[in-house]
DNA sequence: GAATATAATAAACACTGTTTAGTAAATGCA
DNA sequence: TGCATTTACTAAACAGTGTTTATTATATTC
């Protein structure tokens, strides 16, 4: 019965053109302007044959928050190799800024945006965003364990490093960052001068 | 021609009607359920109406956005009493904090969505955000005259306890602090946690 | 009282995500 | 090979959305 097997392979294949297709359009055109329709009309299908591989335009979304996450991981875990934990943090701290301002789309979608969430309730597990939160965990761990930064609760301190670097993001990607009233270039410095100084004030 | 100014009161009225219906609709069911039509069958006035006193639905929600930033404003500002600036960040933090947790809607439209702000791209000037931000700037101005905290450059420390205090309560209300897989209490808890191990990381 | 200006609306436009019912093609079995 | 069944697909509809236009009813001015 290999038939069987061709038809599973026919079917990811057709949702690999659908996640491909509705990924180009998202990053060209943003959430809002990629519709079902839209879609459909780009591989060359009806609107109603995406729902026979897709739940909803949720877990479309979903499948390239996924992505978006290997994308960032694969970023961060560059930085493996340094062996200072502080210098690590650093790194990785850096590269999380730099693909947010990058990537403002993905970034929306892993971090901002309510569509992808409501395919993990269903799932019980934010599997990718574990992954990526694993890793600072482990490298905040190293820096505790070598007394590089102030000893405290790790989740604690682990949150504050998250919600630092997120909200410098967050607030960039939604356009909160114009009461700086500058340049975008010179509001990038001022949002890396800020990550200095945070690192500066996390050391021991 | 006092007519002229009865009819410049009724429209201020209607405007009134309208903004208290879409406010009260937001708070219940959030941005997306609040529709034109929703608002029109409750004030009991067509659909159509409503364009003739708001340009469009953003033009609504701006005023909305406008009248949260009054309620922080004067949440924030019942702390200018308080003599010691870094006792007066830190209360205004925590007050900050507390808003973002206890009303996530208008956390939301403030600072996260993007709708206030197409607006504020018409008006040029993101009066409501300045004026909050302008508080933060001064408390912190006084904190670096007292060599209360560590000495940096102002705009670039503002942004540092905005960008953290914002990354806290959005991640909460986007739903990604689910990472720490704890109850809503002890999630909250984390996140006070947090922001007290900030501001001893900020002090001199 | 007639002419004009204002306020309100019904209906339409162009979309959206999603479902249903029906068709055409591929497959399984005799 | 021929027929029944399963699979793949889609046209059309449903129930919404924000917004615009043409029309009607009311109020104001002269």
């Amino acid at each position: 019965m290999a038939i069987k097997e061709r038809k599973e392979r026919e079917k990811q294949e057709m949702r690999n053109l659908i996640i491909e297709s509705a990924t180009a359009m998202f990053l060209k055109q943003g959430y809002d302007k990629t519709s079902i329709r839209n879609i459909a009309d780009d591989i060359e299908y009806s609107p109603a044959t995406i729902y026979l591989y897709f739940k909803d335009k949720d877990e479309i979304f979903y499948v390239i928050h996924e992505n978006a996450f290997d994308i960032l991981d694969k970023l961060l875990r560059q930085h493996e190799a340094i062996a200072d934990p502080l210098e690590r943090l650093d790194a990785i701290g850096r590269t999380y800024i730099k693909f947010g301002l990058e990537n403002p789309d993905y970034y929306d979608l892993m971090f901002i945006m309510r569509a992808p969430m409501e395919q993990i309730k269903n799932e019980e597990k934010w599997k990718a965003g574990e992954c990526a939160f694993g890793y600072l965990l482990t490298t905040l761990s190293d820096c505790l364990a070598q007394d590089k930064i102030r000893q405290n609760d790790l989740h604690v301190t682990a949150i504050q490093v998250w919600s630092f670097v997120h909200g410098l993001v967050s607030l960039y990607v939604r356009e909160r960052m114009c009461i700086l009233m500058l340049e975008d270039d010179a509001t990038r410095e001022v949002l890396y001068s800020s990550f200095t100084l945070f690192m500066q004030n996390l050391k021991t």
